[in-house]
DNA sequence: ACCGCAACAATGGTCGGATCTTTCGCGTCG
DNA sequence: CGACGCGAAAGATCCGACCATTGTTGCGGT
């Protein structure tokens, strides 16, 4: 167990022992480096390994306070985690974000507001129109791709699962843009299949909404560069 | 952007770029701090913010060293990023551990070992002799638990789901401690829940699986401490 | 009395050096 | 040939100094 334990370990029971409040103010370096008994060197390590996790943030000249802890926030470094993965594990990372996505329609389809449904059907429309237009702009047909899926993650009534796909969705997406280049009628199909998400979630049938989103991402994975090595044992799962 | 992010970048780009391959050792601090334009202090920053986070892994006298990136020591800070969330998150994130455990029993059916089979019914058993005998071992009966749950996700044949019910299971079991103390008779229910899983699993039944731990697992949150605040406008979501 | 700007103090950010602890490699001795 | 021990190498920790940014305070002008 190091100093920088110490000092992790020490800030987070504050937290949890409710010495420090979401937004509340840590004392200064060097108060704090006293109390817990270790150097300002190592006070800082720690303090700095909790701000890269998001529960920590310094602003220099003012101080250092703890963050609201915000799911959203708080899961961001995980982000960090899915990018490092490798190439194997690509489609085990898929079937989760298919799993938490699906589940996210099913609870939209209850739930989604007039207004939300108005905006992704502009955002639906918009797509409808560069398709014809300007069939090109993959980053502007990716840009709606994300928001119109973080529409459907904003309104299950779970932050948890919101923060989530936010989070398994920037590793994906990525990817989508090279499948993108690589196949022509890609765009079109995948514009099919978000408007028949966006119908069921319009009926507020979330069955429906369910085995559209399911359909939609399976399809994006047959469209996944996948190579198969030789730790691949198991054939693809099939849903 | 300050010095410290430089290096965490720097040394995500390292090992994106494929310099740094898992497992690989990295030059030494001094040379480091020079190639990437920072002090040693900035650079031990850096490095042990990684080191929580569970991608670089230094040992004294040694070096430091690139982890294997696997994904259940990657996924290990979210759990305390789990454990950090207020009571008010506490159906939100048990929702998504139901939805997890659940993906992980239907899969687990169809792929379970024999071993596995045997394994997951010694504790049971275990579990059951407990109950008859000495029914205030809570202790124990919550670790067979969880070596239960472990089993299970173990056989999903997707490890980046075995490593987030890992990671969703340190809170909520802590909180099965306490139901355990408050109410007489949850062991018992609980150890038939889990025995109509095993069954299932022994029939290579995903359906009857993933029932038998939803219910399992909505047995859970119907025993949960549960306050609504004035923050809950919405009533628990029912599945 | 009010407003704007400048100086000041507090705080985190960065740096380089010094010393301690652990680990590993290699030479020596039995 | 093997066990022991010494020393080099590397990270761990600490310290003191200085830099950069922010918030505050007080002065002067209007």
């Amino acid at each position: 167990m190091s100093r920088t334990d110490d000092v992790v370990n020490g800030i987070k029971h504050m937290i949890l022992n409710g010495d420090l409040q979401p937004g509340e103010r840590l004392p200064v370096e060097k108060e704090l480096a006293e109390t817990l008994g270790v150097s300002r060197g190592s006070l800082r390590e720690g303090v700095r390994a909790l701000s890269i996790l998001g529960i920590l943030n310094s602003r220099q000249g003012d101080g250092t306070y703890v963050t609201d802890l915000d799911v959203s926030q708080l899961l961001a470094p995980m982000g960090f985690v899915v990018d490092l993965q490798g190439d194997g594990q690509t489609l085990h990372l898929h079937a989760i974000r298919r799993l938490l996505e699906c589940e996210a329609a099913r609870l939209a389809a209850t739930r989604i507001t007039d207004e939300a449904l108005k905006e992704a059907e502009a955002l639906l429309e918009e797509a409808g129109r560069i398709l014809d237009e300007n069939p090109e702009a993959h980053e502007r047909i990716i840009e709606i791709d994300i928001a119109f899926h973080r529409i459907i993650a904003a309104h299950t009534g779970n932050p948890v699962l919101t923060g989530m796909i936010e989070t398994f969705a920037s590793r994906t997406v990525r990817e989508r843009l090279w499948r993108s280049l690589r196949e022509e009628g890609i765009d079109r199909r995948t514009h099919g299949e978000h408007n028949a998400i966006w119908r069921a979630l319009k009926y507020h049938d979330p069955d429906a909404a369910r085995i559209r989103m399911a359909n939609h991402l399976l399809g994006v994975e047959d469209s996944l560069p996948f190579l198969p090595g030789p730790d691949e044992d198991e054939p693809p799962l099939e849903s």
